[in-house]
DNA sequence: AGAGTGCAGCAACTT
DNA sequence: GCTGCACTCT
């Protein structure tokens, strides 16, 4: 392995509390995956003591394919994991001791949405200035810190609506639990929970991940930091690898304060400096430089490449956004010409509904591109369906998933009756399924007899779970309920000729996904499946090999690196965008943050790098006229090419 | 009682 | 551009 100085001294150092401060490209990586596989090849220690976390599965899957090539066969019991992959392993275990059932369901931040949203209602307790988004914020913000419902209107008794937003959680959680259900949040918090309640539960855990890697750390929150703290509390064999300067989830909980005061929480802490990076120019690299230096909160480093000086950033500024998705377009043609391939670019920007005049643009001129994130796959409405009547199969107490298909595709029980079975499920203190069991005793006739076909319908696909696999199982279901005719009809006549519906599609590569589950997976069942399909990120998805450009968003390009990057959308308030800027002098945090965000998509480049802005943007429907970004002034103008500039 | 239609309101980043 | 909701029609 050819590692530096200081990258070897992080391998070597397994004992005990260490930080590495990693810079962009410095290797982190080849680090964290070179000091796995000289725990078990030269320190001896079993490979199922070691615990990984990262921040996504994509990442948890390289972790495991690299180390597992450099200590074959070695490294099958190492786990790598998302916190939240983690946290569900535990809790499929020992959820019972907190009094939920071992096949919760998992939430996603969808259907805590719909959830709050019927308290909301239920409760009466949505106004003109509280509003759903305050309530969601307000538990999840809880949850980080740890707070249960109780505790949290003690530590904020004073606050204004408090006392609403304490009722909120608490109804929330009480649905939560009735419905056997986690969200993402409560994996974290509920493990913290179990760890923290049950000391033997502690100590198993304790023993079994003596040596613990947290990759991406600058964006841990509280509670993960909690968590690992309890886990490594006994063998203190905890390795965090990070860089304050990109840290990037703020917004999320992230707490910057937990890289920059790992020293005080653990003052033996061995700290390795990695300033040497392998990846981008020094043109590149030094307009990061530039930018990032107007931060004030961080840890000095200063990054070096010796990898040449290669070409300027080039920066060009166009009248509109359709110029501007024009010329990316264009410029993406003319690298394909020179020989470089489509897979060597990528296009980043602020927000997600930037890429659609990008796509246009690109699909006119024909140049294949993928397109991470926008509307997650398990997001869309067909498969969230599809999911919905699974999740009701395994785990029929979850109210969320049945009240979603009970009438998709339509069969004629309406929100009247429906509202007639939840006020009886409420009064009877009953799941929504078991009311519905119970339907001679909330309704008469023809609504009796459709709810019936409906439950008697739910049993058979539960006996046929028993029998089939999960992919056998979705194909005869979607038979069973006439699905593909039901997204037929949701088309429009003029288009349904053209293109094949690709809701349709949708649904078939869900099929070939459950497929590949259970190919891949020792003991599939359908819970597993759910909890996988439950914790995929966007990033997840992308298939490699493929010729394409990517097009994505600065914060889904984190941990990723192109040979040639372009980020568009260069303008202030777009990009810092309009909510930091507006913050930026009540909380110079925000802005912060966003330069942060800069910093990442620079250093995603390792030969060129090229910037552009559009001077009049159509946002929310109507024409906006913006300036140059602030982040562009910021790079010093020795590397930057203005030609189109000013 | 349920289904279908039109319109307002909204649209950061994401496990 | 999309979703949720209120209103009207069957």
């Amino acid at each position: 392995m050819d590692l530096n100085e200081r990258q070897w001294d992080a391998v070597r150092h397994t004992e005990g509390p260490v930080l590495i401060l990693a810079g962009a490209g410095s290797g982190k990586t080849r680090v964290l995956t070179s000091r796995i596989a000289y725990l078990i090849g030269e320190a001896h220690v079993a490979p199922w003591n070691i615990l990984a976390i990262t921040f996504t599965n994509k990442a948890a899957g390289e972790m495991r394919s690299r180390v597992e090539s450099s200590v074959p066969g070695g490294a099958q019991g190492v786990l790598c994991a998302t916190f939240h992959a983690a946290c569900l392993r535990i809790l499929r275990r020992y959820a019972d001791l907190l009094g939920y059932d071992t096949h919760f369901s998992i939430y996603d931040s969808d259907d805590s949405r719909s959830l709050m949203k019927g308290i909301l209602k239920r409760f009466q307790l949505e106004t003109r200035d509280l509003k759903l988004r305050r309530f969601l914020g307000t538990v999840s913000s809880a949850k980080d810190e740890l707070l249960n419902p109780t505790e949290y209107l003690l530590a904020h008794q004073y606050d204004r609506d408090a006392d609403r937003l304490a009722k909120a959680y608490t109804e929330y959680q009480a649905a939560l639990k009735a419905a056997n259900a986690m969200d993402f949040d409560d994996l974290i918090f509920n493990t913290v929970l179990l760890l923290k309640k049950h000391e033997d539960v502690l100590e198993e855990y304790q023993e079994r991940y003596r040596y613990i890697c947290v990759d991406e750390y600058q964006d841990t929150n509280n509670a993960q930091f909690e968590l690992i703290r309890l886990l490594s509390a006994k063998y203190r064999n905890l390795c965090v690898v990070g860089d304050d300067d990109q840290s990037i989830y703020r917004f999320r909980g992230a707490n910057i304060r937990n890289i920059l005061d790992f020293e005080k929480v653990f003052p033996d802490a061995y700290v390795v400096r990695l300033e040497q990076n392998y990846r981008s120019t020094s043109t590149i690299l030094n307009a990061a430089n530039g930018i990032i230096a107007n931060n004030r909160g961080r840890k000095k480093k200063t990054l070096w490449s010796d990898l040449g000086e290669g070409d300027p950033v080039r920066f060009f500024a166009f009248a509109n956004g359709y110029a501007e998705a024009e010329f990316v377009a264009d410029d993406v043609a003319r690298k394909k010409r020179r020989g470089i391939p489509f897979s060597d670019i990528a296009v980043c920007y602020r927000t997600n509904a930037q890429s659609r005049l990008l796509e246009e643009r690109f699909v006119q001129e024909g140049i294949p591109y993928e397109l991470v994130g926008g509307v997650n796959f398990y997001a869309r409405r067909e498969i969230k369906d599809i999911l919905a009547y699974l999740k009701t199969v395994d785990n029929a107490r979850d109210d969320l998933a049945v009240m979603r298909i009970i009438n998709v595709p339509k069969r004629g029980i309406g929100s009247t009756t429906l509202e007639k079975f939840s006020n009886y499920a409420a009064s009877h203190d009953i799941s929504l399924f078991d009311a519905l069991k119970d339907s001679d005793a909330v309704v008469s006739g023809s609504a009796a007899t459709k709810v019936k076909g409906f439950v008697s319908m739910i049993a058979a696909l539960r006996a046929l779970s028993l029998e089939y696999g999960v992919a056998e199982l979705i194909r005869r279901l979607i038979e069973q309920v006439h699905y593909i005719d039901y997204l037929d009809s949701l088309l429009d006549e003029s288009l349904a000729d053209d293109d094949e519906n690709e809701r349709v599609h949708n649904v078939e590569e869900l099929i070939e996904k459950a497929a590949g589950y259970e190919e891949s997976t020792e003991e599939p069942s359908l819970t597993g499946f759910l909890e996988e399909v439950a914790l995929v990120a966007d990033i997840d998805l992308t298939t490699e090999g493929a010729d394409r450009a990517m097009l994505m968003t600065l914060h889904a390009a984190k941990g990723l690196e192109f040979e040639h990057v372009y980020i568009t959308g260069m303008e202030e308030d777009v990009f810092p965008s309009y909510q930091s800027c507006q913050a930026e002098h009540y909380d110079p945090q925000a802005m912060e943050e966003e330069r942060r965000l800069a910093y990442v998509g620079v250093t995603r480049a390792k030969e060129t790098l090229t910037l552009s802005c559009a001077r009049q943007r159509v946002l929310h429907g109507e024409a906006q006229y913006h300036e140059v970004s602030r982040f562009v002034r910021e790079i010093p103008r020795e590397y930057l090419n203005l030609d189109d500039y000013d």
